[in-house]
DNA sequence: CGGCTAATTGAGAGACGTCAAATTTGGTGG
DNA sequence: CCACCAAATTTGACGTCTCTCAATTAGCCG
């Protein structure tokens, strides 16, 4: 257990102030406590940079504290599916509970800045293990939700569709006026919607013409998020 | 609770034989356990009929015990995603451990037998509440890649993969030379894989002139495992 | 046997992908 | 600060896969 953390730029994780325990009042507390006495350790990557790959042995799950992560899936003629965008306070990797390989490679979008939680810590915990596992199913059901969703979005959705209600989530909360940073490439993009680099592209470029939105260093801007959610939902 | 259990066809569920356990042997009896505690009905239903509709209030969740449903979500205009088959021996419609509402509809495909347990029976449940949380999450982490994996189906894949992976899956764990019923209509195909009927339709004949697979009285059956299996992935 | 729905098949259109070229962007070194 | 290069993005022309619309056939139940 000390191997780990000692093997590297890693220290004792704090898990204060995760936004992981949202929407828990009940059990927070108590959650808090357990995620607390895990051995953990906080590491650093770099920007587009491999966590862990699909198929490697998944002895590790992670808390994201700081920078942006994407899951990815490959088919066997090489296309790649990005499966989700984990934002901050979000955990990922837990495949390790159930099945012995991870399921999606995680590449870093952004320099990161993970927790990373041996998951024999936690079949070895005592106490608190009961609330860790309480926390897991709730996240997890959490992302089926979202699962679902894109289901939904790449299923019945056409590629407009697709790319306006992508672009409304993305800068969901925003305040109006305001812009937010895109950190993904137009390949990114495409890999999330399954589309083409082409095709969301072309789609920026008619809907900036149309004035829906602005795009400048790499942040987008809403401009008539009226209109871009007709696109989104209507047709 | 008892209110639940005598306002109809129910009667008391027992947990023996259900799928629901499998890989679980080091919790297994300890689940089981918990389980046959609670509170549960089993109910029947016909063919066609919705167990619960999306954005109901999620009191219950299921395990289903004979038959099969379908999960699906519907756009506002109107097009419906299937998201998921349930097969016997799966738990579905446990969103309302985290939400208030069902997240997808839930329709039976065929005469089906189901346990139905009220989510507040295990939150009010003392000492074995522990472990059934635990079953979910194991539960919710297997679903978590089945979605990942339809993800990377509808977001990759063009129609004849995504429809010869269907069927490899469908008929999987079927001796070979055997044919497995379909219980999905054309449409119901086509809604799964995001597709339309009459694309489905086509491949369909076009396979079954190939001497790829045959169909009889609502049986597929697949002749040449090979070839399909290098459509679904290859190319 | 008749009537209904599901499934098949065809013709045509449209959306999206593919390929290729042009343009922009970002980073690096002079 | 500018020139330069590689990579990312944009744009255009074209092909094709899939959808749409419509007509026909098959299957099922009374």
């Amino acid at each position: 257990m000390d191997e780990q953390r000692s093997a590297g730029q890693g220290q004792a994780c704090v898990f204060n102030e995760l936004g992981f325990f949202a929407g828990l009042a009940e059990d927070y507390l108590q959650a808090l406590q357990a995620l607390q006495t895990l051995e953990s350790d906080s590491l650093h990557y770099p920007a587009a940079e491999t966590i862990y790959q699909a198929n490697t042995p998944a002895s590790c799950f992670y808390v994201l504290r700081e920078g942006h992560i994407k899951l990815s899936k490959t088919t066997l003629n090489g296309k790649e599916q990005i499966i989700k965008i984990v934002r901050p306070g979000e955990i990922f990797g837990f495949d390790g509970f159930v099945d012995q390989l991870y399921n999606q490679t995680a590449v870093t979008l952004r320099p990161v800045k993970v927790c990373r939680i041996p998951v024999e810590q936690l079949r070895s915990l005592r106490c608190y293990r009961h609330e860790v596992e309480r926390l897991i199913m709730v996240s997890c059901i959490r992302e089926l939700h979202y699962a679902d969703n894109r289901l939904l979005e790449l299923g019945a959705k056409r590629s407009g569709e697709r790319l306006a209600s992508f672009l409304l989530s993305w800068c969901e909360g925003v305040t109006p006026g305001a812009g937010t940073p895109l950190i993904l490439s137009r390949l990114e993009i495409a890999q999330l919607l399954g589309l083409t680099i082409e095709t969301v592209s072309r789609l920026f470029a008619q809907w900036k013409r149309q004035g829906l939105i602005r795009e400048q260093n790499q942040t987008i801007q809403i401009l008539d998020s009226r209109y871009l959610r007709r696109l989104a939902f209507s047709s």
